[in-house]
DNA sequence: CCTTAATTAAGAATGGTTCTAATATAGTTT
DNA sequence: AAACTATATTAGAACCATTCTTAATTAAGG
């Protein structure tokens, strides 16, 4: 189970060292979408600076994506395991998983629009309760 | 002509100031997805404090959208005169607009999926030129 | 015109993220 | 298993895009 993520990092090339092995573990054991400083809370032995080069090794090895334009001003980091999209509560900034959605017709059109080769793809969806009262 | 932008501003309850209409023109008659620095470069009269204020305004009235995920780490503005999303060019920072992908099923899987009321989508597709030698 | 609430603007402040440079460690080689 | 070396970690400083402050200006309606 620990070697099963050390396997994980040697797969991608990167040192297997404590701190990857507990950042790993920490983002594929939670579903929170935490900020970097939300992890640092959480594990304060590792370094700040530590959890934003981490974050960013994973995000490059497509082993964590980000979230960007939450209202709050900060990225928000999700474990990939697998693919999906976010939907973003405008009123409580909380954000849901979904994976319901098949992304291939989206980038076959893109592809052929632009002529480029679609490498990654970002869907962020926002929405409000229905018959909420503002 | 600057009339249809002036009544483009009150239909979205904002006043029709000189710098307002020189913003709105400068958005609908551009799509080269600037950052707000380059806006205030282009339009060196207009302070950067409004630049800012003023694309927030115009982002909450859906004149405008915002890119954001460019590897710059600035916020580009789009004029958002159609519905569309964006494609990256990652090795070029290049933003391309395109058109051609219909949301509604798309909406219509988060919204059973949530139980949300969509009412906003960011859509962003990174990609690369194909064959290209790295 | 007058009034007033909203807008503009210059610069200061903010704060999330990145950088620096010194120490420690993983992985490999003798 | 000791030595080597390239990479990782860290505390704190620095960065810089964006937001805030506050005083002067202005649009819109009476």
């Amino acid at each position: 189970m620990l070697d099963q993520l050390k396997s994980v990092l040697q797969e991608h090339k990167l040192k297997a060292t404590n701190q990857r092995l507990t950042l790993l573990e920490y983002m594929m054991s939670h579903d929170t979408h935490p900020t970097a400083e939300m992890i640092h809370n959480d594990l304060p032995d590792i370094s700040l600076a530590t959890v934003y080069n981490t974050l960013e090794k994973f995000v490059n090895a497509k082993l964590v994506v980000v979230i960007e334009g939450i209202s709050d001003g900060k990225r928000h980091y999700d474990a990939a395991s697998h693919p999906h999209y976010h939907v973003i509560n405008t009123q409580t900034n909380e954000i849901i998983d979904a994976a319901n959605f098949d992304p291939a017709p989206l980038i076959k059109a893109a592809e052929a629009a632009t002529g480029l080769q679609i490498t990654e793809y970002r869907i962020d969806l926002y929405g409000i309760k229905p018959n909420a009262n503002d």
